[in-house]
RNA sequence: GCCGGUGUAGCUCAGUGGUAGAGCAACGGUUUCGUAAACCGUAGGUCGUCGGUUCAAUCCCGACCACCGGCUCCA
């Protein structure tokens, strides 16, 4: 593709061009900006090239070799690129007829390899060199290649199959949710009841499980005053993440705090000079004094209140109930758990859908525990990982162990070498001990400790980090919390974070995706629709029978008797993705039987009625597949 | 937030410098039927918002907003 774009535009530059899970891309600097109306020239001259079957010629050249040549082109991308290549090592290229770049080897052989059908240019963006957003945005050229047109014309299908799976479409056509940027705002969800359905399912199934495994529950406002996020650390880090603050404070009051920051900020400069000492202090004023005073004016501050912020996470204030009530060490492990709403203020074009939003229910829960607890804890909370996934069906999942930087220690992550050394450790143990398949990737740590991600694959191929289970030394020791242990001392307890259904709406958005709208029976919205073959009066009242007994189980029961055709009503429930359909006509009235019907399965047969209820609630206590 | 694209009925989409259509859905009737769509009719839109060009703008231009594809960031 670089060999085509280079005979076009003779002037473009070169970053790189790597291989990808679709086919490849290209980065180039260029004055033209690619539109889809280049794509066929450039497909073309691509094809031309094939046609040309040019081999990769592979050459080994020293670094200064290297450099004079990009120099030569004015190649400025490759030029920075090569201080990318560890000093010593071979820098080989690869030639390809008149185009020389640098690589680390050939995906084919010869030019020709790929036929002229198989190609294709997929779309075109933008990314910012070395993916630093500081950086200059290159035009990123997307395409793919196949053997021959026919593979290439099946991939093409299969994208656009993944494409019906996208949970955007399937919930707005599904009912499930609705987004009103106009009147609610960009990012914020409101979920229709078909969607409530959803949402309301997945707490029962996480308070259920978290009651057996030892939780408890707790409810916390949405908002709390800006010393519950000076305090846990969020601030300012998280500020950019977080909404705006409410401001509470009356024009007098707030002219106070205004004039209290700023001897503050006179205060901070002051004791910044004098802790470089340049010049002679006659006042007598010690730095010590300094930063007395600095002390006392931020609790000054901190007391005049007048600024609240909507919770971007539920950990400060399960920490302030963990505070509330003095705590022994008999209490713990003590295991807060909460569906809690957060808000976070999310850059405009990271919005996705309901799988990245600015409100969001998060199955959220905080263990406290001891140092001696913490493998035994870890490991529960990474069991019932799996036993969520077993529910759902989902293989395709990795753990991803975040650990932290010594390098960044003090800066990024909270200086407590020692600690993190422990934590990390610990979780290393709990992960191969329970045979889990994970990676390890160093500076991704939250900064009060480690964690481990689960990456989960959709349908459609979009992967995404769907729970979370991180450990905390840092943020309790921070706000003060403190058990008493059996050697009558205080101690400070770890704790443990974690979401293993992550938040409502990126699950669901996931499950939509997963499931392609096709829930099954215990989380179907509209879990079972009765059918009358007509709306003759005895028939009706046989099929309200069947509902009322239904509704009456808790099942999401709707009924039919219209006087359309069945084969139309049959269509509409088909369409609305209704799980289960129980067609009756005369004949299953005479008999007391029901003709149950499956989505996506078509007619399975006659049961008796109380059979094909009986049924039903199994399923759906279960909660099968 | 950055780069590019898009914005017409509840949904999917046509269309034009002289103030708009189709299918599905909705609503009203007719149809009484055994496993994916019976027929007739009715209603529905400040053509994203604001401004400019023009005798005239949904169409051309600009700004903003929102969405989409990426990047960056994340549950």
């Amino acid at each position: 593709m670089a060999t085509a774009v280079l005979r076009l535009w003779p002037d473009a530059l070169l970053d790189i061009g790597p291989p990808t899970e679709e086919g490849f891309y290209y980065d180039f600097e260029l004055k033209h900006r690619f539109t889809p109306d280049d794509f066929p020239k450039i497909e073309e001259e691509m094809r031309k090239i094939t046609k040309e079957n040019q081999v990769f010629e592979k050459s080994i050249q020293t670094r200064a070799e290297a450099l004079a040549y990009f120099e030569s082109k004015g190649q400025t991308f490759k030029v920075q690129r090569m201080g990318d290549i560890p000093e010593g090592e071979p820098i080989s290229f690869f030639k390809n007829g008149e185009f020389v770049d640098l690589c680390a080897g050939p995906h084919v052989m010869r030019t020709g390899n790929v036929k002229p059908g198989g190609i294709k240019i997929l779309k075109v963006a933008s990314a910012y060199f070395r993916g630093n957003e500081k950086n200059p945005q290159l035009q990123r050229l997307y395409g793919t290649a196949f053997k021959n047109k026919e593979e290439l014309d099946n991939w093409l299908l299969m994208q656009e199959e993944a494409r019906k799976r996208d949970h955007r479409k399937i919930g707005t056509e599904m009912g499930l949710f609705a987004m009103d940027p106009e009147y609610v705002g960009p990012g914020l969800p409101l979920w229709l009841p078909k969607g409530t359905v959803l949402v309301e399912e997945l707490e029962r199934l996480a308070k259920e499980t978290e009651f057996q495994a030892g939780y408890v529950r707790v409810k916390t406002p949405h908002l709390a005053k800006e010393k519950m996020y000076k305090t846990s650390g969020h601030l300012p880090y998280y500020a950019e993440s977080m909404f705006p603050p409410m401001e509470m404070l009356e024009e007098d009051e707030r002219k106070k705090r205004d004039a209290l920051m700023e001897r503050r900020a006179d205060l901070i400069q002051l004791a910044e000079g004098m802790g470089k000492a340049i010049a002679p202090n006659p006042s007598g004023y010690t730095e010590e004094q300094v930063r007395h005073d600095i002390q006392k004016l931020e609790t000054e501050i901190t007391l005049l209140g007048g600024r609240y912020y909507l919770k971007a996470m539920n950990c400060p204030h399960h920490h302030r109930i963990f505070a509330a009530e003095p705590r022994s060490y008999r209490d713990l492990p003590l295991r807060l758990a909460e569906y809690g709403t957060c808000y976070r203020y999310e850059q405009s074009g990271e919005l996705f859908g309901v799988m990245r939003v600015r409100s969001m229910n998060m199955n959220d829960a905080h263990i406290y525990c001891t140092a001696e607890q913490f493998a035994e804890e870890f490991r529960a909370v990474n069991e019932m990982y799996l036993k969520y996934f077993k529910i759902f069906g989902l293989d395709r999942y990795q753990m991803r162990f975040s650990t932290h930087d010594p390098a960044r220690l003090g800066q990024k992550f909270v200086n407590e070498p020692e600690l993190w050394k422990k934590t990390e450790d610990m979780v290393r143990q709990v992960l191969i001990e329970s045979g889990i398949n994970y990676v390890e990737v160093a500076n991704e740590a939250a900064f009060y400790g480690p964690k481990i991600d689960v990456q989960v694959w959709s349908a459609i191929g979009r992967e995404f980090t769907i729970a979370t289970n991180q450990v905390d030394f840092a943020v309790p020791a921070r706000f003060g919390l403190t058990y008493r242990d059996r050697d009558n001392t205080e101690k400070t307890p770890l704790c443990i974070h974690r979401a293993p259904l992550g938040t409502h709406e990126r699950f669901i958005g996931f499950l939509i995706e997963h499931y392609a709208g096709n829930f099954p029976l215990w989380l179907a919205p509209e879990q079972v629709r009765v059918l009358t073959l007509n709306d003759e009066a005895p028939l009706v009242e046989y099929a309200k029978s069947i509902t009322a007994e239904l509704r009456a189980q808790f099942v999401r029961v709707e009924g039919d008797w219209s006087a359309n055709p069945v084969k139309a009503k049959i269509a509409n429930a088909e369409t609305s993705k209704v799980h289960t359909m129980l067609v009756v006509g005369q004949r299953d009235l005479e008999a007391g039987v029901v003709s149950v019907r499956l989505h996506g399965k078509g007619n399975v047969g006659a049961k008796p009625r109380g059979e094909a209820i009986a049924d039903l609630l199994t399923s759906i206590r279960e909660r099968r597949a």
